[in-house]
DNA sequence: TTAATATATGCAATCGATTGCTGATATTTT
DNA sequence: AAAATATCAGCAATCGATTGCATATATTAA
């Protein structure tokens, strides 16, 4: 089926040479005569010659790959990410081996584990919301390969990080809406084990606090991060005695999206009573009506940044390599659904 | 820096065996009896070895990797087909080693060769859209790889495909478009050297032809494909002295959108005044007031059926593989942009 | 007890590319 | 012309895992 494909050997059996001289001659080697390496080349090029890297990188004990893990590939933050990681690194000519975890922590461990046989030089990861035992991240370091993770991290495990600064974002979305005239700002927040979202609730509370608005615990929502759980937490808070004029989505835009669908269902007009801010910036936040404030994360920016960060880290050899923790600041996007102020005065 | 990795040499020299012998221990071999391959296990297991896939893969002359190469990873519908193959082929221990050309020729070619050296069994394709000239997937074919056009493939060229029926489906498209009351609709076409717009264009001709609709040159736009592109031609359209009273936008949901707007921004009603139909399903056509009527691709199950196609056709190693041509039927969408007749009877 | 078979292990080559070392020419210096 | 250096090619080991073949025990049959 498989038809042979030509070697080093082929190349050197053809010219009268040795495997080593063709080897030399393909890599740029000093040690050549330029007839020689002339005649390789041509001769490669009429034998459609490709070089083995399962071979080359068994020898060089390394891959010039790096192995990606994310919860899911088709969501729009982390194909961002992933596009930005791609751009960085085929540069350098560096591929990657991309898995997704289901958000699933078993999937994670295994996808890890095929990572660290393809012997990939850097892992570089966003955990599943799943996950509570970090063994199989530990595991990676042993095996002296490079583990960096993005957005939502391990704090505890000292290794590269990079983040968005998420309480920052938070605080400046929850003082907006303050100052845009909302005061019983409600939150729904996502699951506080991950310290994204723990980073959110705190910009949140730090917000209410800078204003001196109390913290009402009612307004406050766990779990809440699809577009359908959106929905019912509002259904919930807007029936309340006494409803919020404002709902932070700090899980994501899909929430907010529920939550402008079942204000407007209700009644409420969007922004005059009811404030929406969501988080992501995802496509759609502009198109809905209104559009939906939001926070950007600068996904394929930080993708490049996560590429960078391993290349820069690759070339201090001589010392271990320190953790280290790059900070993105999001940009808060203010759209329609939370401009109360600019429809008061029209 | 880099620690040194256990290898079955460590293990066997634990255990005063050979290597050979941990190999086969390792990979359920009959010739190893249950004491030493339990001793095996659990020696790798204390000494956290993992096996130097690199290695097997060199030996074995396979790579157990597929290659995919699209325009653009962050796009809804290709992020979906990575998700769909990455479900079939994990559970097969397959890997997946991504590349995206942004559209240019130059990159493909690039990331053909890059795949072709990493030794990959199989490449899936979806060729960009500035490509002319096909060396590089023949080439591709010559050195015995599986080779699986998606989408956007080459005709000529005889391989694996799995595409859409996008005549079929835009037979439907506009022939509802029609039955909804519509008569002068206009067409965005896509670049005709892409089989799958010249296909649907052949549809929407198709349907004309079948109500007996005459073709209007001035309502067919060229390469129309962006929402800015999209918003352009409506302008032109809507000022026709004769405009159109509906729009199939074959070339994607995003210029669908740009129609959208524009019409909205001069006052066209939609779908009273102006139909709309869109391509792809993108997530937004939902959420636009009025929802886009579109096409959806079953991209995340188009996925799963190119991996399984390779799988499939892997197994028939006896005779040389045939080309195939998997064809999935699209499903029209329909929502308010184009629901005429419900608005006349309310 | 001896012969015949089964079972388990070792040996060594292989996959393709790389590289330190040795050695043979070619070139330059004295 | 002899000695010193430079240039280029070959040899052989290496990366880690696999596997056909040979061989050494253990087990069973005669």
């Amino acid at each position: 089926m498989r038809k042979k494909r030509t070697t080093i050997y082929d190349i050197a059996e053809k010219l009268n040479l040795t495997a080593s001289c063709v080897s030399r001659a393909l890599n740029n080697s000093n040690y050549v005569s330029e007839k020689t390496r002339a005649l390789v080349l041509k001769t490669a090029a009429e034998l459609n010659y490709k070089r083995n890297i399962l071979a080359t990188n068994l020898r060089n004990g390394h891959s010039k790959t790096i192995g990606i893990v994310v919860p899911r590939i088709n969501q729009n933050f982390f194909s961002n990410i992933i596009a930005g990681i791609e751009e960085a690194t085929y540069e350098k000519d560096y591929n990657l081996v991309i898995c997704q975890s289901n958000e699933e922590h078993e999937k994670e461990v295994k996808c890890i584990n095929t990572l660290i046989n393809q012997q990939v030089d850097c892992i570089v990861i966003s955990i599943s919301a799943d996950g509570h035992d970090y063994q199989h991240l530990k595991n990676v370091i042993d095996h002296g390969i490079q583990l960096i993770q993005f957005d939502r991290v391990v704090d505890e495990l000292e290794t590269l990080k990079v983040i968005n600064d998420n309480e920052l974002a938070s605080l400046e979305a929850v003082s907006h809406m303050i100052e845009q005239g909302y005061s019983r700002i409600a939150l729904l927040e996502g699951p506080q084990h991950l310290s994204i979202f723990k980073q959110r609730k705190a910009g949140y509370l730090a917000a209410l606090k800078k204003y001196n608005l109390p913290v009402i615990n009612e307004l406050i929502v766990k779990n809440a991060w699809t577009k359908e759980l959106g929905a019912k937490a509002t259904r919930k808070l807007l029936s309340l005695s006494n409803p919020p004029d404002a709902v932070f989505a700090s899980t994501s835009d899909f929430s907010a999206l529920g939550v402008l669908e079942v204000a407007t269902d209700i009644g409420f007009k969007v922004p005059e009573q009811l404030g929406i801010c969501g988080y992501s910036n995802e496509a759609f936040t502009e198109i809905t009506s209104p559009s939906i404030t939001t926070i950007d994360q600068y996904s394929f920016f930080m993708g490049k940044t996560i590429a960078n960060l391993y290349f820069e880290e690759m070339n201090i050899k001589e010392i271990a390599i320190q953790p280290k923790t790059i900070s993105i600041k999001p940009n808060l996007i203010i759209r329609s659904s939370t401009s109360k102020k600019s429809t008061e005065t029209k």
